[in-house]
DNA sequence: ACAAACATGTAAAGGGTTACATGATTGG
DNA sequence: CCAATCATGTAACCCTTTACATGTTTGT
């Protein structure tokens, strides 16, 4: 198994069958903030998943629209389970906001605390997402507690992030010495 | 200009000009942590940037041992300040760690357990990592309010991350509820 | 002498996103 | 009837990492 698409479809079907369509919109309200997947990888990876045994593939059309779920069989979950339990932790970030904020000695002080501005308004949003997302999940959150622990640590991060910002862009504003 | 590295090289040539070697190890010890660079970028790339007039290439050799460093030029400075200026902030992540967090329905509570032990180990280890290059870019860092600023703001919040996991794991371990 | 660090580069492979294509169903 | 959503899929493109190649200088 090459990339993790595979382990995180693996991880999805866990709860319960889904089609690829299906995943696709978990996978938009929940592991997207950390761990971004596409059709482009999904439908291929299911099938390859499928191969191997690790998940079954049962139709399910509604009327003429044909649907495949997918089930997570025996062997996919002692993968997954395999997988979980590699001491392996792989951590990789691309965060423009921060690149541009240290880059920005290149720039007068107004024209740096609008970068500034912008970095803390784009996890402003980012934040009021993850709100949203919690109280359309409230019921499914309330039984399984490791995506509500996951979404609390991304909530809660993403506070003290906002409030970091808000601190420095007051420093900013005074025109005090940065550090 | 396609992907970003283009500008991240401009960024890190604002100070002075630097050889490709040098700007890789001026990556590794700044953008890598939010922005990695590749020997198999930074060559071609500064090659582009000089036929875009951006930088200028100075030869400078150690005997025999050839050494090109790279000087921002005006149209350099010009683009850079553009880049930074641009309202955007993008951001991704690929965090294993809290992908196979939020997973741990699928196992046992000690298991679990494990699991997170290993996710905080993994970000002691880029905190330490952050506080060795405080240390040793003490004095540049004083000179540079922005990279400073950035240090800064990773340091504090992977020390948010280790008391936010350090918690979890007592909860953990006192099997409570998790949430 | 030898290893480590300095210095530059390229080709292949790998992984991911984007854009497009196709068609059915549901709700207004 | 029309738009939005459901549902599946692929090919092209883009970017990045990895692995290798080559040669010099410095420190022990």
């Amino acid at each position: 198994m090459r990339g993790d698409v595979g382990h995180v479809l693996l991880g999805l079907l866990q709860w319960r069958p889904r089609s690829g369509y299906e995943i696709k919109q978990l996978v938009d309200r929940s592991t997207r903030f950390f761990w971004a997947v596409s059709y482009g990888q999904i439908y291929p990876e299911l099938r390859r998943l499928e191969k191997e045994g690790l998940v079954e593939a049962e139709s399910d059309p509604v009327g003429a629209r044909r649907r495949t779920r997918y089930r997570l069989t025996e062997a996919g979950r002692t993968e997954l389970r395999a997988w979980l339990l590699e001491p392996r932790a792989g951590y990789e970030l691309r965060d423009e906001g921060l690149l541009k904020l240290m880059l920005c000695d290149a720039l007068e002080a107004d024209e740096a605390l609008a970068v500034l501005r912008t970095f803390l308004a784009d996890r402003e949003a980012v934040l009021e997402r993850l709100y949203e997302i919690r109280e359309q999940s409230a019921p499914i959150l309330r039984e399984r507690p490791f995506p509500s622990l996951a979404l609390e640590y991304g909530i809660e991060q993403h506070e003290w992030i906002v409030e970091w910002l808000r601190g420095a862009e007051r420093r900013l504003e005074r025109r005090e010495a940065v550090r």
